[in-house]
RNA sequence: GUGGAUUUAGCGUAGUUGGUUAACGCGUCAGUUUGUGGCACUGAAGACCGUGGGUUCGAGUCCCACAUUCCACC
């Protein structure tokens, strides 16, 4: 069969080594590097799908495979045409597979060779999420990519558990590439492997055996010092193939995303932009910005006067600080147009200057200007 | 005018038979947030307890006077 997710390499920054491409699925094509928003229960969060393409200018967004089969049931979603007519969104989307909470539901869980028995957060009743469980989920869903079911390992980990799980999940993904069966759907698998580098690379190597069309870091970013993580997104990024997209999930500080670049990965998500939205902070070209504080009471300026943002050209960080203070949604919509758009602004800036070579001294005159120390 | 009640942080309140640094909610101030379980979480500042006097080793708490606001009656 014909792949529905392809990966077309543009050209490799000199210096750097990053990646400009352009990855092919049934929804339109995805220009790489790309920051992707995530949008669990089938929205991102205060934002409707026109205000997604306009004014973020989002390419491809992420949904839950078990947050949408709890709520509203991934056969209700089926019924309703699939998860693009549902939430009228025509452009590829991307379903997480239930992996990530097998780790962030942590006690509500119990996980086995079959899969993983959770206690529902909505209301305690109990679910269980297979392999095929979560593939008969994303295909009900109609997500263009897919992602295989694994278990993300906390940090830190111990080697024999980290061995063990990644073990299982390399099993899992084998069963997921089983169950998979329609054609319309990319299924990518996820390396794990934690913070030891042979098991990355035991990791890696089985996955790619078993051939998926792209292929995904998981298991790094979940709270682990800054060197930790870069020493292991190096090591693993170089194992993954040249000719298929590279994710790394749950990725999405500014720092992050470059070096991300830097080191060969083509996709991000990460829920950070709109939740900071919410809690009231802006990412700015300057750095973290918490519009709530009082400093900004009479501060009549944009978030960042750098940014081409509906809500940078025409609100100030007084009136949103005020719209935060009396709770008024608006406040939230308007940080989450300009957090996502930072974003996506920045990742279109990786992707010129990628094609420019230049990408390393972007890298240093952004961190300059955002007060990264390194 | 008479009787009753009220007065504790910016606001709303709790504070037992008198016993260390007077508590809580909201608000204020600040920090956290990384494939979204909970949409928030953590912390800080802020009070001569209406005023004055008294009892007591010790008073937000008991007594007296005055003031305040509210209610009822005239």
């Amino acid at each position: 069969m014909t792949q529905p997710i392809t990966y077309e390499l543009l050209h490799v920054d000199k210096n750097s080594g990053a990646r400009r491409g352009v990855i092919h699925t049934p929804h339109g094509d995805i220009q790489t590097p790309i920051f992707m928003p995530v949008g669990t229960q089938a929205t991102v969060k205060a934002m409707t799908p026109d205000e997604l393409k306009d004014m973020v200018h989002a390419q491809i967004i992420l949904a839950n495979t078990y947050h949408l089969f709890l709520r509203p049931g991934h056969k209700l979603v089926q019924e309703a045409g699939g998860l693009h007519k549902f939430m009228n969104w025509d452009r590829p989307i991307l379903t997480d597979s239930g992996g990530f909470q097998v780790f962030s539901l942590g006690a509500l869980r119990k996980i086995t060779e079959d899969g993983v028995e959770f206690r529902s957060h909505i209301d305690g009743s109990r679910q269980f999420i297979s392999p095929e469980v979560s593939m008969e989920i994303q295909e009900a869903l109609g997500s263009d990519i897919m992602m295989a079911f694994d278990e993300c390992c906390p940090y830190p980990s111990t080697y024999e558990y980290t061995k063990k799980s990644m073990e299982r999940t390399t099993r899992w993904a084998a069963r997921c590439k089983e169950a998979h069966k329609t054609e319309n759907q990319g299924l990518f698998g996820i390396i794990q492997g934690g913070f030891f580098e042979d098991l990355r690379k035991i990791s890696a190597s089985d996955l790619i055996q078993m051939d998926f069309p792209g292929y995904a870091i998981g298991g790094i970013s979940v709270g682990e010092p800054k060197e930790e993580f870069l020493k292991m997104l190096k090591f693993t990024t170089p194992l993954m193939p040249e000719n298929k997209p590279r994710y790394l999930m749950g990725v999405g500080t500014p720092d992050y995303l470059i070096e991300a670049a830097i080191s060969g990965i083509d996709m991000c998500d990460c829920v950070l932009p709109t939740r900071i939205a919410r809690h009231g902070t802006a990412m700015t070209s300057h750095g973290k910005l918490v519009v709530r504080n009082a400093t900004y009471e009479r501060d009549f300026t944009p978030l960042d006067d750098e940014c081409d943002c509906y809500t940078c050209k025409n609100y100030t960080r007084a009136y949103i600080r005020h719209l935060l203070n009396t709770k008024e949604i608006l406040g939230v919509r308007l940080l989450s147009i300009h957090n996502l758009r930072f974003l996506t602004k920045l990742m279109e800036s990786v992707r010129i200057e990628i094609e420019r070579d230049n990408l390393l001294n972007f890298k240093n005159d952004f961190y300059k200007k955002y007060g990264y120390t390194k």
